[in-house]
DNA sequence: GAATGTGAACTCCTTCACAGCA
DNA sequence: TGCTGTGAAGGAGTTCACATTC
């Protein structure tokens, strides 16, 4: 990766968001054979304004060419690298219900940098039965895999009575991120990063939109 | 609902998606019989600080009782209101594998409101079998589904390849809200309320924070 | 005394306007 | 000329400080 600027400390929350979704559209761009993009077609297939695109990459000390755009290539490997892809993050999931089973399939988890290595279960039912190739554990092989697997994120996919001590196990076990699937606040150490989706809270700003009369039209965040 | 007063047109969109979450720990208040809330009780449970919350409730012009905190029931009322729960939202979803499959067993979809009434899927060999004991319908049906079980929100759980001509599909059948599973971006015209959910981003950003030494902790929003 | 409601300050993010460069 | 990179302006959201009410 000689020749990669390194990323820089101070990137907005914002564009990190972002991000992921930037390097998706060079990935579609270099299928279809395109060597160069400018920040407005790249900021289309974004759902971005192009202002939007370049304050971006100027976070990363990106360097574009004017007159001329984005070398595909080396905009991808800038992305790569900024967002740590480079290496590959061992992650568990905890929960193998409908959403626990959904996760484990999701391709978009199995590709770029990241590999679920471990599925936890409590139902005892569950245990032993394989998803995407994986045996289900018990809980109590929680501190052992995450050790062994060296597991550096972890995803929770309980349901909400569980979650806060999956959370705590999931700590207790050395996991330094969590992603919560579940519908419930949760709390982790300050050393640890977490992150929350709730499926839910998508459909009900939707009707609140509806109900008011405000489309409020515009791709939304995933964050 | 007489009494409940009606809610204001301008409410930031940062508090419309933390009013689900406010919604469901009143809820969890009334089932340990809790009849009164202060702010600092609901954000603790929310996950928020209380000036926050306050301010959010604030824009609803919403009326605790000082030196009290608020009425559990009440402001359940209230927030169910605002959001438009009082009546069904029919849903719609597009797209049966791992993750639509999972999306129609999400309790959290299932409950409050909204009311999963067609599963539709381009596979023919999917079509017919019973998911949560609705029938897989292909998408020819769409049109007839939307209009016959006055669909109001379409969610799109398909591959990326198909997201946007599934979006065109919901829209021409008369779907004026979409929910966007898909790693994609989608455009819809301007009178249709779209958001985008990427569970993929998430473990991105993850990643960045571990990544460059910020945990970055605290209650990550949904929207 | 206790806790809400809110104007004002502050921080963060987005958009604009245009300078800079191939 | 064409498109990137960026300082400055503008807008949105959060936090603070405190007046207000029960």
């Amino acid at each position: 990766m000689a020749g990669v600027t390194p990323p820089r400390r101070d990137v907005p929350a914002a564009t990190v968001a972002r991000l992921p979704v930037y390097l998706r559209a060079l990935h579609d761009a270099a299928t279809r054979g395109v060597a160069t993009v400018s920040s407005e077609a790249l900021a289309a297939a974004s759902g971005v304004r192009p202002t939007q695109l370049r304050k971006d990459l100027s976070h990363l000390g990106s360097h574009g060419v004017r007159g001329v755009g984005y070398d595909v290539g080396g905009l991808t490997a800038e992305l790569t690298a900024a967002l740590g892809l480079t290496r590959t993050w061992p992650v568990a999931i905890v929960g193998m219900g409908n959403l626990g089973r959904a996760l484990a399939a999701y391709s978009g988890f199995a590709t770029e940098g990241f590999d679920v290595v471990a599925l936890l279960d409590a139902d005892p039912l569950l245990v032993g039965a394989r998803v995407q190739g994986i045996a289900i554990a018990v809980m109590t092989e929680l501190p052992r895999l995450v050790t062994e697997l060296r597991v550096a994120i972890g995803v929770i996919a309980t349901p909400p009575q569980a979650a806060q001590q999956v959370a705590d196990a999931l700590v207790a076990a050395g996991v330094e991120a969590v992603l919560n699937f579940a519908p419930t606040a949760i709390t982790v150490p300050s050393h640890v990063s977490l992150r929350s989706v709730d499926l839910a809270t998508e459909l009900n700003v939707l009707a609140f939109l509806r109900l008011h009369g405000e489309p409020g039209t515009g791709v939304g965040r995933a964050g």
